[in-house]
DNA sequence: GCATTATCCTACTAAATCGATAGGGTTTAA
DNA sequence: TTAAACCCTATCGATTTAGTAGGATAATGC
């Protein structure tokens, strides 16, 4: 299951990119759009900034813009920010990598071979829409 | 993420599907061959003879066997019966559909666009691959 | 018929995660 | 100088996860 802070980051890059102008737009402002509580919401942007996908401005007129293009920002970059690995088994994952306890031969491993498969497909999707794409 | 009663649930199949016969495997012999604990293995068998995909035998000799050809064991069932819906949010979802409380349009939102993709796609993948192809 | 073997079933629990909420601190524009 | 806005840390209730405990029930073989 996708979590919400994925689900509500995603909507607030996905608003952000649909401006036109790099203008910063005020958590509130995001938060009553997209029906999101405003403090988890600012949990969330505040992350995505230290990660370098945002920029903020402080003081009055303040608020959060994108810094780059969204054509730019695959999606990839951004589950892996907010979700974390994408793929469902560490053993198959490509930044997260890690041996699983239970296993002792990887290549024979029918878990291992199902879920790289999936894998394989959703980095693909990732891979290919960008957060633009989204935006349309 | 996928639980670790998913990964030991496929495991513990994908042991009985690779048995020549359909003689009952107690649950000692899988959870000692897999390294699974056996009392967690136990609850996990349980619940999938429940739902109809595994026989079981009681007494001495007794165990738990496949009632069905893994060849006709897609693994969506199997996926769908350990860890439940394949989307990653409901409003994807075909078996557990939900609406979200926060989405006003599906038709726009993003979230909903991209993991409809991410879902067809794996959806495919488990509906092409049975317990059999697992167990080679 | 009785001991042994194995599943069946319910209940409990420690730990982790999730989805927030609280409450200030700091910076900036007007 | 004041109000608006982000910055930051801490806390918290609810839920889920990954088991564990302990006995009830059923089948087998002697």
């Amino acid at each position: 299951m996708l979590s919400k802070k994925t689900k509500y980051g995603i909507k607030a890059l996905v608003y952000l990119a649909r401006q036109e102008d790099r203008m910063p737009v005020q958590i509130s402002t995001i938060s009553q759009s997209e029906n999101i509580s405003r403090k988890f919401l600012e949990s969330i942007l505040l992350s995505l900034r230290k990660n370098g996908l945002l920029g903020s401005k402080k003081g009055k007129g303040g608020g959060y813009y994108l810094l780059k293009d969204p054509k730019e920002i695959p999606m990839t970059t951004v589950m892996r920010l907010l979700e974390g690995p994408i793929a469902m088994v560490p053993c198959v994952s490509l930044n997260f990598y890690e041996k699983c306890d239970d296993c002792t031969d990887e290549d024979v491993c029918a878990v291992n071979k199902l879920m790289l498969k999936v894998r394989d497909n959703t980095l693909e999707i990732f891979r290919n829409t960008t957060l633009a794409d989204l935006s349309n």
